[in-house]
DNA sequence: ACATTGTTGTGGAACGTTCCACAACTGTTT
DNA sequence: AAACAGTTGTGGAACGTTCCACAACAATGT
């Protein structure tokens, strides 16, 4: 099983074959009576070597299970052809689908990707990074608004980097691409107030940048559209207590908010959670707006309306603007994409 | 922005750092005014250089910023300290939880990991394999059912593979670990005996190995358990319409099934969905147990009883079996790791 | 005085590939 | 016949590291 068979030994100059190693070009090439360089540019599919050799030095390497060695070749060359996706939770649809856009995206380019998984942990996130940059990658897409800007701003003088997602603040050097909260919250909000709701509350669980983003935009538009009303922002803190305290609210008072826009699906399902456990009857005595669009949304009962991001989209957009970054390109860019609102189950007019 | 500043250009032999290019080990030596292998000892923390001359060189090292490259190192060591874990579904909260596990055991292993992502798509998932593979990885941790057997066997050959999962049928060469399905379908039918049901009906929505082994091992139990009553299994053949026979005869029929052990807790959501919708009264009128214990379970109402599967534990066997394999052991090794049940709201008495 | 042993350091040869300058042919044009 | 151009192929020098055999020197024992 170690041993190669006798009959492949050889006693060329340049030593034969050596059992239980790998394959390199020297073996194809001696195999095959011609020189290293003719293999390189068969396997290349170079110009350089006629057709009839090149079939021969193919077929050759095909039987000795040859496959070129990734290391020598972006060694010498100075690239890898790898770039990096820096995740912060696999295991959440939001960036399963970036992931998918970016990978889509990444085969066109000829790029390979290398994930990186950061989970929900600043120190692990950056140990991560550094990984993916010790194995050399091109370029890296950061899906994580986890990663601290100063520390961004030094990744981005090394390496070119986009980040999907809202950015605490602006950092230069590095590019983005992020879904518009802004008209996702007023897709959200309009749709209720078509409805006819006035009394529309906000419910957030983090105080991240796209959560803060859609809380601005949610309150601005509030005093925009229904003025006289006191716009009702809830938390962030104690996300718990504040369920809890809002279907008390809804159960006891009157002028108790009628409809409720929430920061993202995890917390609409909380929500929903919690007013049927107290006893609320959905939609009728409380509708839900989600933001995310993702896969629990059909498993609830009231199905729940959502505001669904292009994310594959987004991913694609990422590594294209990667791209044009590895190959040249200087100047910041920041893309925005427009999301649009799923209208299911748990948004109904309210009781009059 | 691209020349290098005049001060540091030199005129040694050695040709000096070329502007705009990463620092080697050259680079450093010069500046250090050592040899290469006296940096090289020094990076790598391995003796041969006084403790002095070694903080002088790590010094100038990081004023340099060198790091070391990763392709030259492991081309002559041949070997890269990478390995791969195949994915079938990122955004799987299954998947992962065993690559946290894997995680965990690769950096007390000192391996690094790289992600596969297949994306549900067997021609996918081979050529991400392959890509793993001309990447070098030194092992691959599996977590699919796609991979189709004689393929599995064909890559076993050529690199250490663990399976996180049931294989269709046992393939030499390779390790597996998985969950003990059957003990976990026991706890399930076991808890409904418990609580009074005799109807069981067993849903599934798949032909795969894990499935069809939650299958088997209910079937089994019923007849041993429950000897003289039928044993309800429905489908895998079009799982909605199961669904919706099922439900039509509990609300029709006397005789009909009181309890449902699914296949996983997506088939149970939509159980409950499909329940909620048609006006069932749960766990009243029907007692729901679910397999996976993902985070779903406690966003629906009723919350759902499930099997909970050691995940991470998993994962982290997995990567440990993997590295015995790449030091060295040579026969085939499958462990089996029980899950246990965790009880919610989705189960109760059958009404008398 | 001479071995012996240990520490600290060195320069050259790998590792497996691509790149480059050039050689050996075969035609074609002057 | 000489000059030129095109095709096919070659061997050696990179690429940035680690490994290895050995050198220089100091400390220790006989």
């Amino acid at each position: 099983m170690t041993h190669s068979p006798a009959g492949t030994e050889t006693l060329l100059p340049g030593r034969g074959r050596r059992a239980g190693r790998k394959p390199t070009i020297h073996d194809v090439a001696e195999a095959a009576g011609v020189s290293k360089s003719a293999v390189s540019l068969a396997i290349r599919n170079q110009r350089g070597v006629s057709e009839a050799t090149r079939e021969h030095i193919l077929n050759i390497a095909q039987e000795l299970g040859y496959r070129s060695n990734v290391w020598a070749r972006s060694l010498v060359q100075g690239r890898t052809g790898l770039i990096g996706i820096l995740l912060q939770d696999l295991g959440n649809s939001y960036h399963r689908d970036v992931t998918a856009g970016v990978e889509d995206a990444a085969v066109e380019n000829d790029l390979r990707l290398v994930i990186g998984h950061g989970r929900r942990d600043a120190k692990r996130l950056q140990a991560e990074l550094d990984s993916l940059l010790a194995l050399g990658v091109e370029g890296v897409v950061i899906v994580s608004s986890w990663v601290p800007p100063q520390y961004l701003e030094k990744i981005g003088k090394r390496v070119p980097v986009v980040v999907v997602g809202r950015l605490p603040e602006p950092v230069s050097g590095i590019d983005t691409v992020a879904n518009r909260d802004e008209i996702g919250a007023r897709q959200a909000v309009e749709h209720l107030i078509e409805l006819g709701h006035t009394r529309i509350a906000h419910l957030t669980g983090s105080a991240r940048p796209a959560a803060m983003h859609r809380r601005g935009a949610f309150s601005e538009l509030m005093r925009r559209l229904l003025p006289g009303v006191d716009p009702q922002v809830e938390g962030p803190e104690q996300l718990e207590a504040a369920i809890r305290y809002l279907v008390f609210q809804i159960q006891e008072e009157k002028g108790a908010p009628t409809a409720v826009f929430t920061q993202n699906d995890r917390v609409a399902a909380d929500l929903v959670g919690a007013s049927l456990d107290a006893g609320l009857r959905l939609p009728e005595q409380l509708s839900i707006v989600g933001y995310d669009n993702s896969s629990v949304c059909r498993m609830l009962r009231p199905q729940l309306t959502s505001v669904d991001q292009p994310r594959s989209r987004m991913g694609q957009m990422a590594l294209e603007m990667l791209s044009e970054r590895i190959t040249g390109r200087t100047e910041d860019k920041h893309v925005t994409i427009a999301p649009n609102l799923v209208v299911r189950e748990s948004t109904a007019p309210p009781r009059s």
